[in-house]
Formats: C-alpha cells, sequence, structure tokens
DNA sequence: TAAAGTTCTGGTAGCGCTACCATAGTTCTG
DNA sequence: CAGAACTATGGTAGCGCTACCAGAACTTTA
C-alpha cells in the first residue's frame, strides 16, 4: 500500500481515472481493456460490453500522451503555416480539418511569420509530440529542418507550391505559371502599358515567382516588364486601395495592373468605385487567388483562381494514404488553377 | 546487454536520440540534461554548456509526449470553434495563436460544425492529450462536457459570448446588447418596416440572441419586429445578395434591413450595386462583425464592430494568468464593442 | 479421440522523461 | 572555525499505456 500511496501522491492525476481502474472495475486485465478501446474486434462481445460499461461508469478518459509513449506516436498533424492572418492558408487548413476531423486526428497549429528560422524551430517543436506526420508550407526550407523531417520517418506533405523535389509529397501550384497565365490573358486583351503589384513580396517568395512568370511572358511579348510597385503593408483592402492609386500616380500612362492578390485588387476596385474610376476603361484590374469576393465587386474581378480548400483536402488524403501504409514513390499533385476573366479586363 | 537489446527492438523510436545519451555524452545524469532543457538556471554554468554542446553534437529533440507523461501536462492548448470556415472565429484564434505563440504552447485545433455532442466528444478527445488549458467558444455546452472541463482542473477560457456564469473564465460579447444597439440606431434614423435577416440561425444560437435583442427594441418602439427572413445556406456574399432580393420581394415597403453579419450586409450593398438599387435612399442596410470590407464599401457598411483579434489576445492573457498561478474568482471581460455609423443607414 | 489450429486473454517490461528526495559541495553567520 | 543555510547534482521510481510473447480456451481436422 505504502507502494501506491508514494506512486499517488506525486502527480495531480490524483483520482484520474486509469485504465487499470477500469480493468480492475470489469474484472479484466488492463490490456484488454486498452483492446476494446483500440482494436474492439479484438475481444469478445462478452468482454467487450463488460469494459464499456466500467468505462462508462467511471467516466474513463483514455490518456492519449501515455498511450503515444507507449506506442511511439499520437494521432497529431502538425501543420506549419507562415500567418493566419491570410486567407489562402485558412481555407487550405480548413480542407485539411474536414478531410481529418472523422479520422480522429487532430490539428497541431504552427505559424511561421514567413520566417525560415522559425519554421525549423517549430519543426523541431512539434516533431517532439511524435505526430503521425506533418504539412508544411512551401518546399523551401533550412537545411536542418529538412534532415529533422526526413528523419523523422513519417509522412510529410509540402503545400502550397508544385516544384520538381519535395520531401515525401507535394501538392500546389506552380506559381511561376500562374503569374504567366494572368500575364498572357492581360497581353492577349491588348494591354501594354502594365505595372505588378503586390505587398511584402519579399517575405513571400511565392509572390516573386508570380511576378517573374509575369515578367517573363511580358518581355518575350516586347512589353516592359519591370514597372513594379509594392510596399511593406499587410496585403489589405486598404493596401489595395493605395498601391492603385500610387501606380497610377507613379506611371500615368498605365493601362493595367496585375495585382498579386485578389484582396489588394479588390480593394484597387473598391477605391476606383469611390473615386469614379472607370474599370476596365480608365485601367484594367486584375488579380490571383479567386476569392468569393471577386465575382461579386462591380465590375467582377478577373483573376486566377486556385482550389485552396481542395488542396488541403489533397494534402490530407496524401497523408492518409501514407499513414494507411502506402509506400514508394512521392506523391505529387499539381492542384491547377483557372483564369476567370470577368469584367474588369 | 540482452536488456538494452529487447528495449531497442520494440519501437521503431530506435536511433533516436534520447535524453540519457545526451546525458552519457555530456558525462551527467539525465536529470541535469533534463534541467537544461527546461530550468536552465538550475544548472550551473560549466555543466550547461557541456549539456548543450552534447545536445548539439547529437542533434537531440525532446520527446515532449515523455516529458508530458511524467510531469503530468503537455504546453498544448486545444482551441475548439464551431467552424472553420467562419472569418470571425479565425479571427479570434490568429489572436490567441499571436499571444501564445512566444510563450511556447501549442494550438490544438477542434471544429465541431455547431454540434454540441461533436463538441463533448471533442473536448474529451483533446483533455485526453493533457493540455494546459483550453479555450472554448460558446457558453453552452452538453452537462458531461460540463464536467469534463471542471473535472480536468485546468484553466478553461469560454469565449465569444458574454455571459453571467462561465465554468471558470469567459471573454466574449453581449450579442442581445449588439443587437439592441443596431435597432435602437435604426429606430433612431427614422427607419420603420425593419426586417432582419440571417442564415443557419438555428444552428448559431448567439445569432439568436441578436435577433431577440434586435425584436425587443423594435417592439418597445412600437414597430412589427417579427419581420425575419433566413436560410440555411452558409453566409457568403452571394447569400447575402440573394437574401437581400428575398427580403425585398416579402416585404416590398421594407426601409431597412438588420443583417445579422457583414458577409451577408456586405453581398447585399454588392448586389445593390450591380442592380442599381440606392443604398440607403432605397433601402438602408446594416450588418454586424467590423469586417474589413464594411468600410470599403460604396456606400461604406454600417455595422456593429467587434475586436475579434484583441478577444482572443484576451483569452490567451486569461489562460496565460491561470497558468501563471492566478487563482480564484473566474476572470471576466466583456470585449465590447462599437457601432460604426457609415453610408448605408 | 488426439493433434493441430484458431481465437481470446493475461503477464511483463518498457516508452523517455520528470518529481521527489538525498547527498555532496559551497557559502554564510556569529 | 563549527554549524547552519544554501546551491548544485544525482539516484530512484514511477507517469499510464501498449508491444510482445505466452498461455488458456475453444474449434477444427483426420
Amino acid at each position: 500500500m505504502g507502494k501506491t500511496e508514494r506512486g499517488r501522491r506525486r502527480h495531480k492525476g490524483v483520482g484520474r481515472v486509469t485504465l487499470g481502474d477500469v480493468a480492475k472495475h470489469a474484472g479484466v486485465a488492463p490490456i484488454t481493456v486498452s483492446r476494446v478501446m483500440n482494436n474492439p474486434d479484438q475481444v469478445s462481445e462478452k468482454l467487450r460490453t463488460r469494459v464499456e460499461q466500467a468505462v462508462d461508469a467511471l467516466g474513463y478518459v483514455p490518456n492519449l500522451i501515455a498511450g503515444g509513449l507507449a506506442s511511439a506516436g499520437t494521432r497529431v498533424i502538425p501543420v506549419i503555416v507562415p500567418s493566419l492572418s491570410i486567407l489562402t492558408y485558412i481555407d487550405v487548413i480548413h480542407g485539411i480539418q474536414q478531410t481529418l476531423e472523422d479520422t480522429g486526428y487532430q490539428l497541431l497549429l504552427g505559424s511561421t511569420d514567413f520566417d525560415l528560422d522559425r519554421e525549423a524551430a517549430l519543426i523541431d517543436t512539434v516533431l517532439g509530440y511524435s505526430p503521425s506526420g506533418i504539412i508544411i508550407a512551401g518546399l523551401r526550407h533550412r537545411e536542418r529542418a529538412v534532415q529533422r523531417l526526413e528523419a523523422c520517418q513519417r509522412p510529410v506533405v509540402e503545400i502550397m507550391e508544385y516544384g520538381a523535389s519535395c520531401i515525401d509529397s507535394n501538392v500546389g501550384v506552380d506559381n511561376a505559371e500562374v503569374g504567366r497565365c494572368m500575364a498572357r490573358h492581360l497581353v492577349e486583351q491588348g494591354y501594354r502599358r502594365i505595372a505588378y503589384v503586390g505587398s511584402r513580396m519579399d517575405r513571400d517568395y511565392r509572390t516573386l515567382q508570380r511576378y517573374e512568370g509575369h515578367r517573363e511572358i511580358l518581355e518575350s511579348a516586347g512589353i516592359d516588364g519591370s514597372r513594379l510597385l509594392q510596399n511593406d503593408e499587410a496585403a489589405s483592402y486598404q493596401t489595395g486601395g493605395r498601391l492603385f492609386m500610387e501606380a497610377l500616380q507613379r506611371y500615368p500612362d498605365l493601362d493595367a495592373i496585375h495585382f498579386t492578390n485578389d484582396n489588394l485588387a479588390a480593394g484597387a476596385i473598391l477605391e476606383a468605385n469611390r473615386r469614379g474610376i472607370r474599370v476596365p476603361d480608365d485601367i484594367a484590374v486584375a488579380g490571383y487567388l479567386g476569392l468569393p469576393l471577386s465575382e461579386c465587386l462591380t465590375p467582377a474581378l478577373t483573376t486566377v483562381s486556385v482550389p485552396r480548400f481542395e488542396m488541403g483536402v489533397q494534402a490530407a488524403r496524401f497523408l492518409l494514404a501514407r499513414l494507411d501504409g502506402e509506400k514508394g514513390e512521392a506523391l505529387r499533385c499539381d492542384i491547377g488553377f483557372e483564369l476567370m476573366v470577368r469584367d474588369s479586363t
């Protein structure tokens, strides 16, 4: 008894119902209770109901931490993104969450604020929870982070960006191609004096990839592709409106603006509405993302729509496939995009 | 040696660097390594640097699961919300995340889809991770869920809704008062034929609380407060536009519409722009939330702005205060709201 | 009916870490 | 300078669960 007492006194866990308590109550071995909770069909119906009754009677809630330690893994999936204030990531997370929610996995959320060192530290932390797998934004990481992710021997899905090489699996879009696609559209529409406008482009290199694609098309069409305007504010409607006016001032002859996302582009259209600037007659506006707002504006915004929610779903599916035992080649998926030509161009 | 071999063979954890490995490498006891990782100032500088070198040399990453089991708690904070597709919750989560991120706590995300049974089950699950505390949306829960939350002896912060009684701590807004506030404004502006328009109001009872407040003011002013229109779609701009037209059709004499959120209200204004309906001359439109979009519309939307991000920050602060040892009375905070009178009313 | 299979159940030994206590070493007090 | 009062380190014993193996109970087969 002394032994028990000492043990009991040590932690706050006093009084917490354990698997052993349930076992005692049901008159079975602890392992049997464990089986009822995790592999019910390995236990005869008679014992199973007896155990289930004991579970209810005592209000037993499994200690997932103890289980995780014993089985070297928890049903947790860390999702690491650059920011929670950017809608894109939210939609992707939503897709992941919805796909995972009925499979008993829990999302562990981490945000890096676009800082790769922070990302590496965060990866160390979340790997400490022995997760089942991990979903992380981007294909560029610190060397150390990549090593850790490879060493942990668990499924890793890199999202947002589709590229040639990944750690394990990859779902995303080809950002340069997105930039090319919209630039091509603008050129085809006959626009010749086009600026690319963004914010915080140095932090999010995927924005730069789109700009590169944009520039490439313009220059191969003999158009000046270097007209670039950006600032260091978060991408809000207000910022979009402000950048819109700044661009018009800086390049008075502009006939089109290619914004790096719909927040800015929508802000520009709203600002134009307020000032009586006619879009697209005075100036054309294009965006990227396919936010719901884009098609409700007057004029409706031409944009490249990316299936963000579906990207999350696909990422979760890849993860589940790996957890289900699927081995071998990297699972890769270019989730694609769609050019939505509307009234603003 | 045989013992070790057997142990090693049991799990996949083979090769994983443990605290014991670091201790051996540094020539100290495991507990000293533990101290260096968790309470560095309890260890002399000499040993500390020696241990730190060993950690770097071996690439040691602490197993938080083992630590969590030993110390009966992990540095995880579950956040349970009804939905991840509703911006409100996202902003709150963002506030929580930002406040917690440098304190070493990790968010565990759960969504209930407005289902209280699901919520109760989710609570059981996340409590299984021995979290440091928990943040949960709403003041109404299943009896069983409340019991579990009380029994777990950890800080619990209920958010979104401010009310008379809570489990432990509470940060939110008084929804009925929000409804009253806007209704009062509409009545003061001289509107008399006012409809309340929402979507999925049966699922989110906080919406109903606002409607009750609205109705109360109208009726005490001798106005018909029962004009209510809703449907079962998610609150999008499209839905808002559709409900706007439906309301005009059903109550042709309407002079104002009080929408239950800015998504719907913004959708209404965008639809009005498209159709040439003049707001507020033909009809006034009011919303709730204070989304960034609301002030960028033409006309700018009159709304009740709620500091959602700050609500998250405050919730996280309450949690940290409790974890810091603050005992006693419930920590409660009515985060308040602000009526933003703009051009649409 | 005996031998061989097929369930089902239980005992044991950790998973990797930290709480608790004990001890050695150090500084302080009068 | 002895004894008290710290401070720095280490040994031990679990945290609550599951993997592994062994054995018991029940079927099937020849």
